[in-house]
DNA sequence: GGAGTGATACTCGGATATCTGGTGTCCGAGTTTTCGCGG
DNA sequence: CCGCGAAAACTCGGACACCAGATATCCGAGTATCACTCC
């Protein structure tokens, strides 16, 4: 069982996104430098994200990428589903049915136990992600070191359009 | 994400261990006959488990396999880390520490919030892995139909070794 | 000076290679059984 | 009839191919900007 990288990727893309100010767009390319990874294949993961609804791409110059709701409004969940895909990490094959000797009609008609018991586990996986969103992100970068912060707001801001602008 | 299928075929394994007389041994082949799997791909996970201390294995005529400790004791949680490995399956690459400029020391001694709450989530699933046993899986199986648990037994018998004979 | 127009530069989007890890298979090491032989 | 021994059969264990999905990259479509020309 593994995550793909590209979840951690987009959580960190967005937590960026949602401390510019309302309606900013900023390029797949800042966000790709700013994180020290490939541009293209970070692209790639934004535009899930777009697919999923959590972003909204602007193309052409002074384009670039923002969100497509409030930070408060997109959970964990949303992006791990929108990276990884919506279907469960545990997929019951039905082997019990296998058998080399017939089972009666109707005889495996309650749930694999194993199947249920693997799907509360990710239930409760789910959950907890449910329950954290962008914005709780943005409360804490608020906590790094004041000098920090300036030198990230200096070195984005070249690269910062504005809606109205 | 993805859960291997070996955790599946695992705890199909272990319940069915679990049904057998106390130190009994059943050889990998009939328990790959029985859920219509490879049988060498099998022995792959099964010498998984022997490795983690769930499974004992007997070479030789009449060897086979058997639980290590009671079936009350091997919770579902062992049964994934044994064929999952032990590791996160979000790792934290620290790509906030990638910026262009450079951060003052110390500056990220706080652990990344997305990391911890990655892990949460793993904690709560494991959670609930980690309360449910292979005796559970014994009791949801003596639910089944009679007509089925007599043929089981009947096509088992021949294969199983018991400890004395 | 202002409007129109073309070229330009920059953006995202999709199609195409590469690579790691899970999947599947094969052959070898070890042990118990079994059969044959001798006493 | 009993004990001994060698061969055989069956088991697990580890090493070797194969394949799907994640990783990584490149090229093309589209659009706002900019410069230039003309009125």
């Amino acid at each position: 069982m593994r995550i793909s990288e590209g979840v951690e990727w987009a959580l960190h893309c967005l937590s960026v996104l949602a401390a510019l100010p309302a309606g900013a767009t900023l390029p797949g390319k800042a966000l790709a430098e700013f994180h020290g990874v490939s541009e293209s294949y970070l692209l790639k993961h934004l535009k899930a994200l777009v697919g999923a609804g959590l972003l909204e791409s602007v193309p052409g110059p002074r384009g670039g990428y923002r969100l497509a709701r409030a930070a408060a409004a997109i959970t964990f969940l949303d992006v791990a589903q929108a990276i990884e895909g919506p279907e469960p990490a545990f997929r019951c094959t039905e082997i019990r049915r296998r058998a080399p000797f017939g089972a009666p009609p109707g005889c495996f008609r309650a749930a694999c136990t194993i199947n249920v018991t693997m799907l509360q586990a990710e239930a409760a996986w789910r959950e907890v992600l449910r329950k954290r969103t962008i914005a709780d992100l943005a409360t804490s970068i608020a906590t790094l070191p004041a000098a920090w912060l300036r030198d990230a707001t200096a070195w984005f801001t070249p690269h910062v359009r504005l809606p109205g602008a």
